[in-house]
DNA sequence: CTTTAGCAGTCGATTATCGAGAGTGCCAGC
DNA sequence: GCTGGCACTCTCGATAATCGACTGCTAAAG
C-alpha cells in the first residue's frame, strides 16, 4: 500500500493534498482549472491534467463521469492522513471549549464523556461519540446495600475508579433496615479491593450456603464483571443534526440511513469496540471498516485514560470526506485532557 | 369550533371521516372517485364532489392545485380525533406486547420508561416518547451516603415511590466510612418521610449549625426540589428512524428538520410539561401546538400515574397525518398498563 | 522525456415542450 | 337535492435541445 504513494513524484504528492484538501472543503468533484489557484503549483493546466490521469490510474482519485473533475478515494484519504492531516494541533479556541465544558464536571467520569461527545460533535460538525471510562481489572472500592422496601435493596457498588453501578434486588427474606446496614458492613470487610475474579472464588468456595448474602454476591458477580465487559460501556452519542447538514445527506436516503446507523447500538459499539492504545489516534476510513453499513464513513478513534488503570474511547464519525486534519488533532486533544482527568482522578486522596 | 362540524349532515360526516381515513393511509390527496370504494357511500362521483366543496369552503380540506384531491387540514383531524379515533380500543397483540416488553423489569420505573417509548414507538411507526414518573410531593423514603474517598460520598436518595436519585457531593471534611454511616442513619432518622419543605424549615430551624450536616441537607433540599420540578423529569425518546420512514421525510429537508426537532431536548421536555389529567389522552394537532416547530407535527399524550402519589408521561409524535385511532389507543392502553404497575408498586409490602 | 497550448468531444444539468392521465367544476336534466 | 356528462386544469414523466464545464488528445516547444 505504501508503495503506491512512493511512486508519486513530490509535485502529484502536493497535487493529491491539494485536492483532497479542496475536496473536503467544497464536496464537489475538484477541476484541474481550479487547482490552478494554488500557487504552489507552478505548472500549466495540462500538466495538471496528465498528473491527475496518472492519479486516476493508481486508484487514488475518480471520476464521477468521463469529463469531470477529480474525487478523492479511500486511499487518497489514507495518504492526506499520513502525510497532512496527523501533524494539525487543535486550535487554542477548542482547547478552551473542552476545559470550560469539563471542568464544570468536577470528578463524574459520566458527565465527562457526556460533555467530551457534545464538544467533539460541534467541532467536527459530525456525529461525537465516548464511552465512559471503564475499569481494567473492575476492583470494588465500596458496596452498600440500601434499603426500597423490606424484600428488595439497591445495591450500590463504587468501583475503585470511582464509577458508581447500581441495581435493585429482590431479597431472598425481609431485611430491616439496620440489618441492610449491618450486612453492608459485612461484604464490605470482606470484598473491598476485589475483583470479579476473586468474588466468584469466594462464591464457589461457599457453595454449600444459600440466603441473602450469597445471592447477593452472585448479583455482584454480575455487576463486576458487567463492568469488565466490552458490552457494557455506556455510550453517548451527539450530533447526529450536525451530521446531517453535510452535503452528503442532502439526499432523504442518505439521512435516514445515517439516522439508522446512528440510532443503532450496536453498530456504535462495535465501533468503539476496536480501539487503538492510549494516546494513540485511529483513522478508519470507508472500506476499512468491517461493518457492511459503514462504508461511506470514517471514523476518527482515540482511547484515554490510563494504563492499567482505566479507560475509554472518544471518536468522531463523518462521512469519508470529513475534515481529517481537525477530526484527528480534537480527538488527540480530548483524549490527552481525558487522561489527565482520570490520572487526577486516580492520585487524588484516598 | 364545534359548530363547524355540526354544519354538517351525517353524509358528510361520514365522507370527512373517510377522506381522514384514506389520506392517513396513502397520503396521497384523496379523489372522490376513489372514495366510491368505500359501501357506506351509495351516491354518485358528481355528489360527492359537491359535498367536498362544501367541506373545503368550510376550511375542512384543501386541494393542493385545482384539480386535485383533498387533503384533511388540522381542522379535519381534530373532527376525526373527537367522532372516530377516540373510540379504538388497543389491539391484543400490542396488549400482549406491552406485558412482555413491562414485565421484565419487575420493579424499576426508569426501565417502564424506555421500554414504553420503544414499543409505542415501533406501534406507531414514528417517535415515542415517555418520562420516568415523578413523585407530587416527593417525600423521602430513605437517604445514604456512600463514601467514594474521603472527601467525597454518594448521596443517595430513595423517594416515595421508590424512584432513585443520587449525587455527588463534596464533604467540607474527611469522613471515615464508619463515620458516614453514623451520619447516614442520623439522617435517616430526621428525614424518613419528608418533604422538601420539611426539610427546608429544619435548615433554616438550624441557622447556627454549619459543617457536615448542613452540607449534605441543603444538597438533599436540592435534590428533593428537583425531583418535584419539571425540569428534572428524565425522559426516553426512541424511533426517530421509524418517524423518518413516512412519506413526509422523503425530502432531505424535511428530514433534517425533524432530526433537529427530536434532539432538541427543550422542544420534548415543552411537549411533556402540559399534560392532561391521569387517564385522560390529550391530542395536539399541528398548528395547536404551541411551538413554532411544531406546526406540521401532532403529539398524542397522556399521564399515567396514581392521583396524589406519582405521574409521569406518554406522548407519541408523528406528522399531524398520523394514525391516530391507532395512537390514541396505544398511548391510552400504555398509561393505564404503567399506572396499575405504579399502583402496585405503591401497594406492596413496606 | 517533460511541459505546454489548443481544440474537439463528452457529459451533466437545466430548461422547454408535449402528451397522457387523473380529477375537478359546472351545467343541464331528473 | 342528486346525477350524468363534458370541457377544462394541472401534474407527471418522457423526450429533446441547449449551455457550460472539463477533460483527453495531439502536436509542438523546452
Amino acid at each position: 500500500m505504501q508503495t503506491v504513494f512512493e511512486q508519486l513524484n513530490e509535485r502529484r504528492k502536493t497535487l493529491l493534498g491539494l485536492i483532497v484538501d479542496d475536496y473536503i472543503q467544497t464536496a464537489a468533484p475538484v477541476a484541474s482549472q481550479h487547482l490552478l489557484k494554488h500557487p504552489e503549483l507552478k505548472v500549466s493546466p495540462a500538466t495538471i491534467r496528465n498528473d491527475m490521469a496518472e492519479l486516476e490510474d493508481l486508484g487514488l482519485i475518480a471520476r464521477p463521469h468521463t469529463s469531470a473533475g477529480g474525487v478523492p478515494q479511500d486511499l487518497a484519504y489514507r495518504f492526506y492522513v499520513e502525510s497532512v492531516a496527523s501533524h494539525t494541533k487543535a486550535p487554542r479556541i477548542f482547547q478552551v471549549l473542552v476545559q470550560e465544558a469539563l471542568h464544570q464536571d468536577e470528578a463524574d467520569p459520566e458527565a465527562w464523556a457526556r460533555e467530551a461527545a457534545g464538544v467533539l460533535s460541534h467541532e467536527v460538525r459530525n456525529v461525537g461519540i465516548a464511552t465512559v471510562p471503564r475499569a481494567f481489572q473492575a476492583r470494588i472500592r465500596h458496596v452498600q446495600l440500601v434499603p426500597v422496601r423490606d424484600v428488595q435493596a439497591l445495591l450500590v457498588l463504587v468501583m475503585q475508579e470511582r464509577r458508581v453501578r447500581q441495581q435493585r434486588i429482590n431479597l431472598p427474606q425481609p431485611f430491616t433496615a439496620d440489618g441492610l446496614i449491618d450486612l453492608s458492613s459485612a461484604l464490605n470487610a470482606a470484598l473491598a479491593d476485589k475483583t470479579a475474579r476473586d468474588v466468584r472464588a469466594m462464591v464457589e468456595a461457599h457453595q454449600a450456603d444459600n440466603g441473602a448474602p450469597r445471592l447477593i454476591m452472585e448479583e455482584i458477580v454480575r455487576l463486576v464483571a458487567l463492568e469488565e465487559e466490552q458490552e457494557a460501556e455506556r455510550h453517548y452519542v451527539e450530533g447526529l443534526r450536525d451530521m446531517l447538514s453535510q452535503p452528503e445527506f442532502t439526499s432523504g436516503d442518505r439521512a435516514r440511513e445515517a439516522v439508522g446507523l446512528v440510532e443503532d447500538t450496536d453498530v456504535i459499539k462495535q465501533m468503539t469496540a476496536d480501539v487503538p492504545d492510549h494516546g494513540e489516534v485511529r483513522v478508519i476510513i470507508g472500506n476499512e471498516n468491517r461493518q457492511e453499513g459503514l462504508r461511506h464513513y470514517s471514523i476518527v478513534v482515540g482511547r484515554y485514560g490510563v494504563p492499567g488503570y482505566a479507560s475509554g474511547t472518544i471518536a468522531a464519525m463523518g462521512p469519508t470526506r470529513m475534515d481529517y486534519a481537525r477530526a484527528i488533532s480534537s480527538v488527540r486533544y480530548l483524549t490527552s485532557f481525558l487522561s489527565g482527568l482520570l490520572d487526577a482522578l486516580r492520585d487524588s486522596p484516598e
